[in-house]
DNA sequence: CGAAAGGTTGACCAAGATCAAAGTGAGTGG
DNA sequence: CCACTCACTTTGATCTTGGTCAACCTTTCG
């Protein structure tokens, strides 16, 4: 499996003990091809997981936070890269030690299950943006992403104190543009766009600050996951 | 979880004395919102996964085929519908039930997970078609994909015997372009073009022959595993 | 038969891509 | 400390892919 937010307590504690690792902006924590030996929890920073197709073409699959899960696949190879995006450190286990565990404690092994449903269902979503949303309104839906990413990263599920809409954004435009099936330049021109219309402030190039939650998550159109939304066809 | 390929022994024994269902062309077997307290093993047929936002923009997640199981979520609801597309017949089982025999059989749960893991890789898949494929290219995708599943649903895993490149189509253009994030008569343009190029040709509507496999898996651009692309940034 | 749904084709349009140029800012070396 | 460079970002002009609108055709089914 790629990449899993939302990590458990036994998964803290299965890295508890485990050597760490730092790394550079940029720097890639594991490439497509390599070999799938190794299993990793993120400490600390911002990662990304993408793909590049032979011509060059390049998908980023997600963007990963602290206690997000990496690394365990079906295949005995990697079949797409991790990098850093900010200065990072990440715990490294065996893939080897991290399945034998899963096999040993079912308790565990439910968990993990738990896990890749969730960032399945992740998946689904991404995949209803690509396939249908405009560009402004895939920079709306990621902006709120990126809050409630980094809100969790840091702790703060509740609509808590720390400034109030401001979002920081470490990628290049060009990464945000290969995450949301876009060019660069239509990033900029949307994030121009959402100011205009008065969503957003750009602090500089790599802050935001979101100014009307509420007209953003409508652009988004952000399905309120608690209430059922979609109908049957026919 | 939504819905998963390949499934292995043990799920068809968990669905060995299970109650079936038949569906109509169309008829939806569970729909967004609705309680999620049942799972189902396809027996025979083609169904489709999807999910529409409020205004009514539709994105297909998945075609389905036999063998293939259906329903598992971490919410309580179902949060896409599930429909016939073909004739079809599902074994159900209470999901409840489904639930506690992973929790005793650790072996079932380490497959169940696998299977899950399995999913999530396609879906990086689709990721990366809708982010980065041109409509030309999605569909030669979709016609390789189709075929590949075909082949599986019919036990037929070699390049083997039947009816060398022929592809049927069951569902709508619209379902298609649904899936492919396009709109109906963009596939319908598509089709014209793969046939004027000598890529395949159509039957009948619902119907179409492989002609060139190699060059259509050349336009499909068939991920091989490339270079990493950023370079650190220090 | 006739109606309705689905499919194809054509003409036109627009969202976003591409190409080009200029602005910005952080890091480096003088 | 400053100025130079290089990478990144923004903005503008133009082009293209795929979307939209509309007509017509085909098949299915009552």
């Amino acid at each position: 499996m790629p990449a899993l937010p939302l990590p458990e307590d036994v998964f803290l504690e299965a890295f508890a003990r485990a050597p760490t690792r730092e790394l550079a902006p940029g720097q890639v924590l594991l490439a497509a091809g390599a070999p799938a030996d190794e299993v990793f929890n993120i400490l600390d920073g911002m990662l990304m997981m993408s793909r590049t197709g032979s011509d060059g073409r390049r998908q980023v699959l997600s963007f990963l936070f602290r206690d997000n899960f990496i690394g365990l696949t079906t295949a005995d190879r990697y079949y797409f890269t991790i990098q850093a995006v900010t200065p990072a450190r990440v715990a490294c286990r065996p893939r080897a030690d991290f399945e034998s565990r899963l096999l040993r404690d079912p308790e565990a092994d439910r968990t993990f299950r738990n896990m890749t449903l969730r960032v399945l269902e992740d998946l689904l979503d991404k995949i209803y943006s690509l396939g249908q949303r405009t560009a402004l309104e895939r920079l709306a839906v990621f902006l709120l992403y990126l809050r409630h990413s980094r809100r969790l990263a840091d702790g703060l599920v509740e609509d808590g104190s720390p400034a109030l809409g401001d979002v920081s954004l470490p990628m290049t435009r060009e990464d945000i543009a290969d995450y949301l099936g876009l060019q660069k330049e239509t990033v900029s021109r949307s994030f121009g766009q959402l100011e205009k219309r008065g969503l957003i402030r750009r602090l500089d190039s790599h802050r935001v600050q979101l100014l009307d939650l509420g007209r953003l998550r409508a652009l988004a159109g952000v399905v309120d996951f608690a209430s059922p939304q979609r109908l049957p066809r026919s």
